[in-house]
DNA sequence: CTAGGTGCAAATAATTTGCAGAGGC
DNA sequence: GCCTCTGCAAATTATTTGCACCTAG
């Protein structure tokens, strides 16, 4: 949505367009940082000399209202603004010598604190994190490079990056399963599920450059979303040296329990964020994994239909299998 | 260390004792929740009619450096003060109805602050995390149950809760571990090693129950302490099929890898406490993991000696395994 | 006796509000 | 014309400070 379609589905009920009012606003949405009031009322003040502090604060409210601006609180003894355009929910690094703030995001703490608020029967609205500290330009007197621009695009990035580990883990595993597998039904599985990896990893990884061409700088900024529970949440350590034994049915029973859990972890913390680029990254990943995942459930079902027909293959089988399992 | 003892040995330098500052110091330390100025202020008043608020501030910053206090802001536009004797670090949920606030620490999500930290070359001092939202209460319509009482108590309660957790957790791995191991030796093992947690297991419930004899409604109190990852960190799921075939060497292995393991965990998390009975816990119990672990390496060292002299016997078990290894 | 400590009142600092006039719909 | 927005100045709230006086060491 383009910023004034934003500011126009936003606008309060029963509220009159004001030039003043369009001009702090428009202002306050130029800006990057965390503003002050003040630091508001100065920038106003080269373009109308004559608008008021009152008038700075009201519509710092309104903004608040309507959903354009946050009021975040460093505990200076003031508040300061940020604005919502194009600008995911946060948490924040603050350098308490160059009192400047750096963004970051972590859907592990995320869920850390909803668990927690569950525990202590509590309803949990808004969250507010802060690190204080020092940051690394004024421990080291060098300048740092400069965290501008569209956090929507660093979310994107991030979320895509996220995305690629999940499938790069998946690829590798189904790899060394094949390799490791001594069954030829379960090792073909194993490598049709690598291929199908593979194929989307592709994809995924297309998609990461057209999204680097966007901003020349982007892969420059640090990392905003912080996530580590995709990539490697799926297999334990270990657990491939029982794939040696495993058949084709036991193989496919594994592609899809691992499907299951990359489509429900993307669905799950794609629904948490807000409206942007990198929300729907997420939930198109999901969707793709449901759809790679019911495919994998027809095949299972199809396998198993087979050797149902053919009830002395299903029955030897069997027999073959049971002292191992016992 | 005693309330008085306490006080003395954080005396700013070069600081007189006074009749007015004891008394808002007494008076402020008797209190449980998180106080603004004004709230101390009025308490103040009812014990002397004299004393003046320029006195209440001057006190509360003198107990803030000498680290009596602490100043916490839960976004109200003013401040609120906490005292810190027997009382540590922790985060807020904070209830945007009734304005209470209650307290918890989570060392899994601490451990993900500094993650993030470090990846941003931020060096982190404090931390501030709140979750507003609603609490039970306000949600219900019914009172909560109270949380008051001595903070380091219930610190003190979750800490050893966690580490039976964890030894529980072990015991139950050895113990299924010793059930499947189908080499005698090996199962010889593991039955030691669940008959040595047993043991300590015991021996911290009695302490447990010792503790909750100090304090009638201890077990009553909300969790304050979120700790998952030393009760589950360990054994991965469908590692004990990978038991079966483990041999006495192989099982002290393991053995020394969990214990290993579970010293660190909890040498790396007593340290980041600051001084209480938690802390206590935790590295008493990271000790008695180290000693636990010295004496398998001791007997892990034994073994393979007593092996390295009987050179046939050992041929002739490396022979036994080479197929199955290969 | 002298460096803090204290009370009082005034100063600051951020933000809000009352009110009369200006301006959009 | 009505209802909202705006500027200005005054009010409010939380906190700090100047200054004269007091008190412990």
């Amino acid at each position: 949505m383009e910023p004034t379609a934003y500011l126009e589905s936003l606008r309060p009920a029963g509220s009159k367009r004001s030039s003043k009012r369009d001009l702090i606003v428009n202002v306050f949405l130029r800006q990057e940082g965390h503003l002050t009031a003040d630091d508001l009322f100065d920038l106003i003040r080269r373009e109308d000399q004559k608008i008021s502090r009152a008038t700075v604060y009201r519509t710092l409210q309104w903004m608040i209202d309507a959903g354009i601006a946050r009021k975040v609180d460093f505990g200076e003894g003031r508040f300061r603004f940020e604005h919502s355009y194009r600008h995911p929910r946060h948490f924040h690094l603050i350098c308490k010598t160059c009192n400047h703030s750096f963004e970051f995001l972590s859907s592990d703490i995320e869920v850390l604190l909803e668990e927690v608020a569950a525990a202590r029967n509590f309803t949990p609205g808004q969250s507010v994190l802060q690190i204080h500290g020092t940051c690394e330009a004024c421990r080291t007197g060098r300048p740092a490079p400069a965290e501008a621009g569209a956090t929507s695009l660093v979310f994107a990035r991030d979320a895509l990056r996220i995305a690629i580990a999940t499938e790069r883990s998946g690829l590798e595993f189904y790899t060394r399963a094949a390799r490791v597998a001594k069954d030829a039904r379960g090792r073909r599985v194993f490598e049709k599920l690598a291929e199908e990896e593979r194929e989307h990893l592709a994809t995924l990884e297309t998609r990461y450059r057209e999204l680097l061409q966007q901003d020349r700088q982007l892969e420059a900024h640090p990392t905003f979303l912080f996530f580590k529970g995709a990539a490697n949440g799926l297999f334990s350590a270990g657990a491939e040296q029982l794939m040696s034994g495993v058949n084709d049915r036991q193989a496919l029973m594994i592609g899809i329990r691992c499907e299951r859990g990359s489509h429900r972890f993307f669905k799950r913390y794609g629904e948490r964020f807000e409206d942007s680029e990198g929300k729907q990254i997420f939930l198109e990943f999901a969707d793709e994994e449901r759809a790679h995942l019911e495919l994998l459930i027809r095949e299972y079902r199809g396998l198993v239909e087979r050797q149902r027909r053919t009830p002395a293959r299903a029955a030897k089988r069997k027999t073959r299998r049971a002292p191992a399992s016992a």
